[in-house]
RNA sequence: GUCCCCGUAGCUCAGCGGAUAGAGCGAUCGCCUCCUAAGCGAUAGGUCACAGGUUCAAGUCCUGUCGGGGACGCCA
């Protein structure tokens, strides 16, 4: 139950009854007309466009329509009072039962109060980390795949059918380097000495591999031409870093529905399939580039080779799909693989790409636009960098020296959870700074710290209610009769509450998780305030042995506020804690 | 050269086309006999980079300029 959602309707409903009698005209467009709270606490609960936005289409002046709506949205219920403000509009006051009236649908609905239908049941399709199966995770890419995962979670609440999918890239060069490293390493099992040249991966993480690899083979591939233990190694080898990855991403609590393999789209007629597909609507043509601009290669020659006519959708230049030797280039398994995403039947797809790949959405847009014919919109979210600190001074990174950090160095400093909130308290598109002192300390500077400190003190104030004798029973306080609530900080709190559903709805529908983490650090913020008005005035604490009507109510206001802050975290995939001590 | 992202208080950042642009930190001043002071408040602090445009209404949308970052290849 969304009030927002509930007020507009009544608006549309007084917008119908003036149509009706001819007081305005007939079949106006509500798109435009929003109903949300006011900035300003003091132009009232909530306030309206309506009149300012049907005023050119009903050819009317916005204070007559003003005058007219208010009229009919005075009787709506809840309505305690509408008055025409500035421009035109209109500002609702709702009575204080109207919004304590959130608290018996949080108890009785749980975590999954806010849920909504937006989706209506869609399925969208969220590709996250698809990192290289080369090596370890970073950091960049634990904030892709924290990202990723609270979106698919977010995108699930708001209603829609959501697949996560990761794509393996085991199907370029980079594997056979993974390869070649890793036999590199079964050879220093075997008492060689490895020959990690410039160009393999060096980490020590292939060791083990070696070791593995030894136990399998023995000494035999010892002797053996390259050609003759690539492949098996190679599947082997890739295998290893998959389960690892696999690993890591459960240590951030991310699992995915579908590992899709790159591998699987060569050799299948995956390719040849899309690039049919492509050829059918004349996107494919044979033909020459020009050199890039900006940085011209030294060796550029001009060569004909096959290419996708991506400037048909707003790309700079045409993309090739097939090197000058009829090789595919990296882009034809891709073409192909969103090809698969949209003939599985997806009606949204999101990639969610490191900020690197900047250069690639509009290809891949085009792509998606092309062979979907337009039916199935792709939202390329851009993960910017993670910048690493510890007490304000940067933490070097470099491979070479071995220094760079793993998403699994962060999780085990952190936690999980610290990890997970910290890097959804930026938007997605600006660099986040990660401080490890700062997302351990505990104050009200670190909104991680923040939100679990607010909903541990509501369960403490639980805990104490229940040692003075009173239920606990979240049935039982939607029950409780709420008249005794009324106290401003109160007020306040549940109208924060009753924007939950809301928020989630605009989060969803823009694709973006971190509001939700803005939205719980207000919250919390509206928590604290009140409890701290129990210190200045005895009379305001929650729990009064003396008022047992008085304290059931104010208990299902601080049930009501734990209840929200543990949907919230959920949906950061975040472990509330019941208490700090 | 082209494209993408960013530019909001001293610092770190929110901000849904709506009204007098908000938090935290830092600064100044207050608040614990009492539900977690790990907290709550008050004050000070702004040319929303700049210039045009669209709109009843622009920090928000469009164009351009400047500044910062990133990307461009028969790499993946």
């Amino acid at each position: 139950m969304d009030v927002f959602a509930e007020v507009k309707a009544h608006v549309a409903a007084a917008v119908g009854r003036l149509a009706a009698a001819g007081a305005l005209p007939a079949g106006l467009d509500l798109s435009a007309v929003s109903v949300e709270p006011p900035r300003d606490a003091a132009h009232g609960d909530m306030a309206t466009n309506a009149a300012m936005a049907l005023a050119r289409p009903a050819r009317m002046s916005p204070r007559d329509i003003a005058t007219a709506l208010a009229g009919e949205l005075g009787k709506a219920p809840g309505v305690v009072g509408v008055d025409v403000a500035g421009p035109g509009f209109l500002n609702l006051r709702l009575a204080p039962s109207f919004w304590f009236g959130v608290l018996p649908t949080v108890l009785t609905q749980g975590t999954g109060f806010g849920r909504a239908d937006l989706g209506a049941g869609r399925r969208v399709n969220v590709e996250f980390v698809s990192a290289n199966p080369t090596g370890p995770m970073h950091v960049g890419h634990a904030r892709g795949a924290v990202f990723g995962d609270a979106l698919a979670n977010l995108l699930g609440f708001a209603g829609f059918d959501v697949t996560r999918e990761y794509y393996v890239n085991d199907g370029g060069a980079q594997v056979d380097v993974l390869a070649r490293s890793a036999f590199e390493r079964y050879r220093e099992a075997c008492g060689l000495e490895p020959a990690i040249v410039e160009g393999l991966y060096p980490g020590d993480y292939l060791i083990p591999v070696g070791e593995t690899l030894k136990a399998k083979y023995g000494e035999r591939l010892l002797d053996r031409p390259e050609q003759e233990w690539l492949t098996e190694v190679r599947e082997f080898a890739t295998s290893e870093m998959m389960a690892m990855i696999r690993e890591d991403l459960a240590a951030l609590g991310v699992t995915m529905d579908h590992f899709y393999s790159e591998r699987s789209l060569y050799g299948t007629g995956r390719i040849e399939a899309a690039l049919a597909a492509l050829e059918g609507r004349g996107l494919v043509y044979e033909g020459v580039l020009e050199p890039p601009k900006g940085k011209t290669p030294d060796d550029w020659e001009p060569r004909e080779q096959t290419l996708f006519r991506a400037t048909a959708f707003g790309d700079d230049v045409d993309r090739p799909v097939k090197k000058s030797d009829g090789s595919w280039t990296y882009f034809a398994p891709d073409i192909a693989y969103h090809f698969d995403k949209v003939e599985r039947g997806y009606d949204e797809l999101i990639d969610v790409l490191g900020a690197d790949h900047g250069g690639y959405v509009k290809r891949l847009k085009a792509i998606v636009s092309a062979l979907s014919d337009d039916r199935v919109p792709l939202d390329v979210k851009l993960i910017q960098l993670v910048k690493l600190t510890k007490g304000g001074e940067p933490v070097k990174m470099s491979k070479r020296a071995g220094t760079f950090v793993t998403l699994r160095d962060v999780v085990d400093e952190v936690g999980r959870d610290v990890a997970r909130f910290v890097m959804l308290t930026r938007k997605n598109d600006a660099a986040l700074e990660f401080d490890f002192d700062k997302v351990l300390e505990q104050s009200k500077d670190n909104p991680v710290f923040y939100v679990q400190y607010a909903h541990a003190r509501a369960w403490s104030v639980a805990r104490r209610a229940e040692e003075a004798g009173f239920a606990l029973d979240d049935a039982a306080l939607a029950a409780a009769d709420l008249a005794p609530l009324g106290a401003p900080g109160e007020l306040a709190l549940a109208r924060k509450l009753a924007e939950w559903p809301r928020l989630v709805a605009l989060a969803a529908q823009h694709h973006e998780p971190h509001r939700v983490a803005f939205y719980l650090y207000d919250l919390a913020g509206a928590f604290h305030a009140l409890q701290h008005q129990g210190k200045l005035e005895s009379e305001l604490r929650f729990v009064q042995a003396d008022a047992p009507e008085t304290t059931r109510a104010r208990l299902a206001l601080v049930r009501a506020t734990a209840v929200v802050i543990a949907a919230g975290l959920g949906i950061l995939g975040v472990t509330p804690m019941n208490e700090m001590r």
